[in-house]
DNA sequence: GTTGTTATGGACTACTCGGTACAATACAAG
DNA sequence: CTTGTATTGTACCGAGTAGTCCATAACAAC
């Protein structure tokens, strides 16, 4: 029920995605749906979280262990360009992002979560950036910076991705490039 | 009249403006707007239009002249960076970053515009990456590549800003120490 | 079968939206 | 002052929105 919904606001957005056409995607009525999640916006929630725990965080993941190095960051990206080169779901960007870019500018919703993905995001990549050579600590400053370099870049990708995958894709192999480069 | 729309679509974007907001903003009346502009549709078009003129023109300029160098990336970005850390006006974001976004999931509006903006960043930074030290055939793939990092890192922070504006400034200055690494 | 409870469908409310129609106005020309 | 022509304010329209209400339906326990 909330997967459909999911599927629903990711290719259509919040305010895309009207109740009569949740009503039609999960099978439920609205009653139920309020019965169930309270209001759209509770529905919104649930589907977010789903999102997250099914398709964002089984690709941070890697990068968020303990013996994460730069590779893990190389194949991220790559996964990303694979996913952008298959199919044209890509065209649906990341629903997190997505989110983030309907709201960032108004209020409540995601304010709390907002910052969240960009934290998180910025945290696994620094973790797998020191594991790489040696994590000296005058060159914190260094894999701070180039953590939040990737953090752009990834949310450049998504935006990209909606607008040419095959262009996004392209993308993603100049970010694995750059780090390839940041090893040698 | 239609730089009074823009600053209303660029903070709340094309849905979130209503006629009564976009009355109340420019001070004319609804016929008289739909007797100037044809639509709520045709106004946004001028407003972007404004917009792009006044506002991405000037800074996107430096990197499109014939001499460019990676020096006005830096700038490029450096001048984002102050833009960002100054005044709470950068939440907006990017008027056309933020159309971007609100538009690429669905039809028309946008789409004939949509990569348009892609590809004027992109020639940028390829012209100011390849003015470096000699445009050699064989990098010409790293120049590319490397433009496309930049272009993510543009979109990433320009949606990064409408979150939070101090690290969207980092990010600014991390891609500025990238492009400076690329130098030497 | 008869209850008590929960889930459900569908009509309905109150509201907002972009867009239009039209009458009143402002204003120029003579 | 009297025309003819734009321009404007306002009331209105139809469509679409999220959310509510209530009578029915389904189903459990006994």
């Amino acid at each position: 029920m909330v997967a459909s919904a999911k599927l629903l606001f990711w290719q259509r957005g919040y305010e895309g995605s009207t109740l009569g056409d949740l009503e039609r995607s999960t099978g439920l009525s609205r009653s139920s749906l309020y019965q169930a999640y309270g209001s759209k916006e509770g529905l919104f929630d649930q589907a977010l979280e789903e999102y997250i725990e099914t398709f964002v965080s089984p690709r941070l993941s890697p990068m968020e262990r303990p013996g994460a190095g730069p590779a893990d960051i190389r194949r991220f990206f790559r996964q990303l360009g694979t996913l952008f080169r298959g199919g044209s779901a890509s065209r649906r960007g990341c629903l997190w992002v997505n989110t983030l870019a309907e709201f960032s500018g108004r209020q409540a919703l995601v304010n709390p979560r907002a910052g969240e993905y960009e934290q998180r995001l910025h945290k696994a990549f620094i973790n797998a950036l020191s594991g790489a050579p040696a994590p000296s600590a005058a060159k914190g400053a260094r894999v701070e910076s180039r953590a939040r370099l990737l953090v752009a870049a990834t949310f450049g990708v998504w935006l990209a991705v909606r607008v040419d995958p095959r262009e996004a894709a392209l993308m993603c192999d100049a970010v694995v490039a750059q780090v390839k480069s940041w090893i040698i």
